[in-house]
DNA sequence: TATTGTTATACTCTATAACTATA
DNA sequence: TATAGTTATAGAGTATAACAATA
């Protein structure tokens, strides 16, 4: 046995989780430099790139909860990157908008993060990159086909 | 543009948290049936794999922070999983030993978590599945080798 | 009655700083 | 002084339950 975790290592899931956790410390590095965390950047791009955006259209996007975007958008209005205008055709709802500064902070962002997430696959060709791509996807699909299916129960030992 | 999350798509980072997100979530049911967390499990598979191993060389197998180990090895004992004698070449230390118990629990855990594993790469082939294996470890050694040199500064706005 | 956003709360994973008891 | 384990604390990411306002 090479390694001390080398049965662990045979999970698919013991390695997404160890090499993720690893990455995102070093994505939470460069987010950090313009204020923001990982979830705000990502809930900035949407409101960037799809003005007008529900918050509930957020949570759907991110797939996470409502509830965990509220703070997400308080934090962004805050910082100004972000203006929760009320929707005009539904009195409930806020229509989330980009603010200039909002635009200007997620492009700089975006061109910080770009270049370390190129780096993180470093010695990867394209090709392996876009396999990843679709093998991570697989697998986001194939767990919400699967354990979403809460019809079916783990036996109990 | 198909999809509301595009540009963040074209990013690794923002795939592997969000594929490994969902992943954890379909293990955590797994294990929550055997009374374990996926870090207890990984701790009890290192321990019944290589007896009398020290927190410290837990820590550093798992490659997060000893005052973690401690609740985890706390919770492995409360269950009766793992004993924790002195060790006798150095009374500061532990030697971390897997119960008869506990080994059963292991062997249990892992005969349930294998085909949940193996689910989630439903649709890949082997190839494709060692691939992105070799993927997350070139991923995870990039982020330690250039991380890790916090000698170079991310560039203030 | 259903939906939007919200509050309150909790759990997991992880990190850092500072302590103790050995070595 | 250095190391093994510990305590205390904090922060990020996520979840569920229940509520108000509106549809």
């Amino acid at each position: 046995m090479r390694c001390l975790d080398h049965t662990l290592r045979t999970l698919t899931g013991y390695r997404l989780q160890r090499t993720t956790s690893t990455a995102m410390a070093e994505f939470n590095r460069v987010f950090a430099v313009h204020g923001l965390r990982r979830t705000t950047f990502a809930a900035l791009t949407l409101i960037v790139e799809t003005p007008g955006m529900r918050q509930s259209q957020l949570a759907e996007a991110l797939a996470i909860e409502r509830p965990n975007i509220v703070q997400i958008v308080v934090e962004l209005e805050q910082a100004g990157l972000v203006e929760r205008k009320t929707a005009k055709d539904d009195r409930r709802a806020y229509a989330l908008q980009p603010t200039a500064t909002g635009r200007r902070v997620f492009e700089r962002a975006l061109a910080q993060v770009q270049p370390v997430d190129r780096a993180i696959t470093a010695g990867l060709t394209p090709d392996q990159v876009a396999a990843l791509h679709k093998a991570l996807d697989r697998i986001e699909w194939n767990v919400r086909a699967t354990g979403a299916a809460d019809d079916f129960e783990v036996p109990r030992p």
